[in-house]
RNA sequence: GGCCCCAUCGUCUAGAGGCCUAGGACACUACCCUCUCAAGGUAGAGACACGGGUUCGAAUCCCGUUGGGGCUGCCA
């Protein structure tokens, strides 16, 4: 009988939680939503020297705001404790453990006195030490023998065990390691299949050894990923790299677009797409198209992504999606009318960013009371060219008398006036553009100007001619 | 040091012995479009790490070298 697939993510919450990390989590997603099979999620917090409940809100945060959802869990190993401790008895009555009270200290004196390479020697191995209060309990791995790896994306990894030192599986102060609490809940959750970072391979030996002692019936699956790597092709770290899945939220970046950028850095569905929805990725996903190679984070190719994916939403979604971010404005207070204004405005917008942080300094103009326009602008713009003097001039008056105050009139009135002057567009719009919303760049010009209305734009003409007239006589 | 993994443009990748003069995407450059900035369009530059095999034929298979990475914890 077949059973149904079952697979989990296991994060330990040591820190952040990072995309190398969410990778791995939506790969484990796709697999268990494509075969129909239940994804589990479990906080790996046997080290409580380590971890800390703020870590696991954000792994849950993130996983969630990422679209991970989980059929069972969140459980957690420093419940579990019962299940540990009945395998680590079964462990030492059947003889496939012993205590060890070695120091790191003595084990390293050992291993040079030898020349050998550094590791733990077998010195308790056979000496049939009572269980003392300094002492951790090593798993006893037989000898001779050899562990194959059958891995689903490296194919048969032979490890002898010569290689693999009787680890430690239960520390002294009676909690258990990684290794050991790990094997022990993949026979209790029934894992079929373990996909994890490659960084677990050569631990992978010492978990089916464990499997086996412990009785298992059947191996699970094991596939394991390319790590993420930095700039510097180094295994990205939560303490060296700045990686976080939260950041990226708080930069602006759609979770749409950073799963779909997230599920490319490893696989690709085989064609020349890159833009998939859930659905697709769920369908097209395969393990046996993963890379084998590490694959470099680009915040670069994902900032293209997300601007993307911002252009590709509905404008009311879009200005969900802004919300937040103009939140954090002290001129933005969520009116009626504000809401109006940047509603109107969004649509222009949503083309021009590639972060959600982008957007308040492209239209505060519309916001603030009044505008502050740089030293560095007055002088490069509004005072360098001593047109511009007579441009703002000119254009006060033109738009003061303008029957109606659309984006088309401003727009047909100021060209005309380009025609009359013999001035190009693009340089009779540039003083304009910085008198009235304090930058040199923004959404186009006269729709601007419309939502901007007539008083303060006029206003702020007015002011802007006060500027060059205070600098310039 | 030992064990293990990996190797196509700067980056992410396509490539399952002939469809390869090696395709796409990001980034980069130029031009076009254009009221700024974006977006968009067109073009360009840019890679099979090296050496041996196997084969009529190798980016693809094998071996070696080199390079990179991971593990080697009473971390996960």
């Amino acid at each position: 009988m077949k059973s149904t697939l079952r697979v989990r993510f296991a994060p330990s919450p040591t820190g952040y939680f990072h995309v190398g990390g969410a990778r791995t989590a939506l790969y484990n997603w796709l697999i268990a939503r494509k075969a129909g099979g239940s994804f589990i999620l479990r906080i790996e917090d046997t080290d409580d020297a380590r971890n800390a409940e703020e870590w696991v809100d954000g792994i849950v945060s993130a996983l969630t705001w990422l679209g991970i959802s989980w059929d069972e869990g969140p459980y957690r190993q420093s419940e579990r404790s019962d299940l540990y401790a009945q395998a680590i008895a079964r462990l030492i009555d059947e003889g496939k453990a012993y205590w060890c009270d070695c120091t790191r200290d003595e084990i390293d004196k050992r291993a040079s006195e030898r020349g050998g390479p550094p590791g733990y020697d077998g010195y308790c191995r056979e000496r049939n030490n009572p269980r003392a209060s300094g002492s951790a309990l090593r798993f006893k791995i037989p000898r001779p023998g050899q562990t194959v790896v059958h891995d689903k994306i490296r194919g048969d990894v032979v490890f002898d065990h010569e290689n693999l030192d009787d680890f430690i599986i239960v520390k002294s102060n009676g909690s258990p390691l990684f290794v050991l609490a790990n094997v022990v809940d993949d026979m209790d959750m029934k894992i079929s299949y373990i996909l994890r970072a490659e960084e677990h391979l050569p631990t992978t030996p010492k978990a089916i050894l464990l499997f086996q002692a412990l009785g298992a019936e059947e191996l699970p699956v094991f596939a394991h990923v390319p790590v993420l790597v930095n700039a510097k092709r180094q295994k990205l770290s939560k303490r060296r790299d700045r990686v976080a899945v939260e950041d990226y939220r708080e930069l602006g970046y759609l979770a749409s677009a950073m799963v779909n950028y997230l599920v490319l850095l490893g696989w690709s569905p085989g064609d020349d797409r890159e833009f998939m929805r859930i659905e697709e990725m769920i369908e097209l996903f395969d393990i046996d198209q993963v890379n084998h190679s590490p694959a470099f984070f680009d915040e670069k190719k994902m900032l293209h992504f997300n601007g993307v994916y911002i252009r590709e939403l509905p404008v009311d979604d879009f200005v969900n999606h802004c919300l937040p971010f103009l939140e954090s404005n002290e001129w933005w207070s969520g009116s009626v009318k504000q809401l109006e204004v940047f509603s109107k405005i969004a649509p222009l917008v949503q083309e021009r960013v590639s972060l959600l942080t982008e957007v308040s300094s492209m239209v505060d103009f519309l916001f603030q009371p009044e505008i502050e326009i740089s030293a560095e602008l007055v002088d490069s713009v509004l005072r360098k060219d001593p047109k511009s003097s007579r441009i703002i001039g000119d254009i006060s008056n033109i738009y003061l008398n303008l029957s109606e105050f659309k984006a088309e009139q401003l727009h047909d009135a100021t060209r005309s006036y380009c025609d009359l002057v013999e001035m190009p567009l693009r340089k009779v719009q540039a003083p304009i553009r910085v008198a009235l919303t304090g930058s040199k760049v923004g959404p186009p010009l006269f729709e601007s100007i419309e939502l901007l209305g007539k008083k303060a734009t006029l206003q702020r003409l007015a002011l802007a001619s006060e500027l060059i007239g205070i600098h310039n006589p």
